[in-house]
DNA sequence: GTCTATAATTGGATAGAC
DNA sequence: GTCTATCCAATTATAGAC
């Protein structure tokens, strides 16, 4: 712990992250990471070993965190409302939403997501898969058992085009930019709000 | 015309496309795409100047006849059955979606169009937005039309919803994997029509 | 239009001193 | 743990013969 944002190895995190989210992966290249992190380009394979166990470091940082909040909110909304989809979609909408307004950096890694989303082969996709699978299978049973009206199949489209419509909202591609004059903070709820009435009418959209 | 599928151009196109589409621009090398096309290596230059340059035709060729349709069938909506938001959601999925059926590679170019997506900066993203832009924006003038109640904020937000839906949708990420016994052509089938009712849902959410 | 050959640069990775 | 220096493979792009 202590000073772990000030050490070698989290700057080339945190440059790296910033790096993949404009450039892409392949975009990116080691002494780019190296430079803005002012590093030496020999600590990133000191620190990681090579480029492709960098952009898993990267991913494990944040998503760790983030799948133990999404499943800890999920956990609190059965207790607490159960059936309520509204709350389903708030606990698995609000932890990537949150990292925008992070203050170190999270904001870049939102947009890496989406990249890594765009990445087709590579081990990056089963690394995600074999990592972070589980929490997707959970919010499908939560949502399967608030709305058992709905077959499964509808139901797994529904959630893609649910996750779609997160990915490209956190990534402020499309229409809808900042204005200047409003908070990072206030645009980021406004988003989730308007995400979660969305994708909760079509989820429930008759079959 | 004439041949237009087997000359050199056309094949450099078609492998570009294909790469592109699984290890995205950055991770593309043109002696990969020229090797694909079984072409000369110098063939690409000779043709398109650089490599930006190709990225850029890749998106031509596909996009102009893509742009076209979708407003030709958003035209049609419009004056056969004038406020269905369903025709008018119709008249924006079916042309990608038609894309992936198409017997030339055009499955490909879905998922390259997702890899656009991801793009922050360079010129591919400033490339889009001018060529074509309007396309949206002309959609956007329907659902208006279409949803009067739909304040402008909230239908921005919801357009941007449906467009990442889509995207995720036609890049088979996600869960949603085409089993199969199940031909390509009804699976498409099946993907516009839940997304259909997803996104009419989702856009008639109270506000 | 297509080829060979090559220039000029940049990439990831490592060896070895400190 | 951090540095310099370097290796070697791969990249885009071009020059010039055919």
């Amino acid at each position: 712990m202590s000073t772990t944002h000030f050490n070698t190895k989290e700057r080339i995190l945190g440059a790296a992250e910033e790096l993949f989210a404009q450039h892409g992966f392949a975009g990116t290249s080691l002494r780019q990471v190296t430079s803005r992190a002012d590093v030496n380009i020999a600590a990133v394979n000191y620190h990681f070993g090579s480029k492709e166990n960098l952009v898993n470091e990267v991913f494990r940082r944040r998503m760790d965190e983030m799948s133990e909040r999404r499943l800890a909110l999920l956990r609190k909304a059965r207790e607490e409302k159960p059936g309520d989809l509204e709350a389903i979609l708030a606990a698995f909408i609000e932890p990537p939403l949150a990292l925008t307004l992070d203050r170190h950096g999270g904001s870049a890694f939102v947009r890496v997501l989406a990249r890594a989303y765009a990445e087709k082969n590579d081990g990056l996709r089963k690394f995600l898969s074999d990592n972070y699978g589980h929490v997707l299978r959970e919010f499908a049973k939560a949502i399967h058992q608030a709305l058992p009206g709905l077959g499964k199949e509808d139901l797994y489209w529904r959630l893609d085009f649910t996750a779609g419509a997160l990915t490209y909202a956190m990534s402020d591609f499309g229409l809808i930019k900042r204005p200047s004059g409003v908070p990072e903070k206030v645009h980021c709820e406004k988003a989730a709000q308007a995400l979660i009435r969305f994708a909760a009418a079509g989820l429930r959209a008759p079959a």
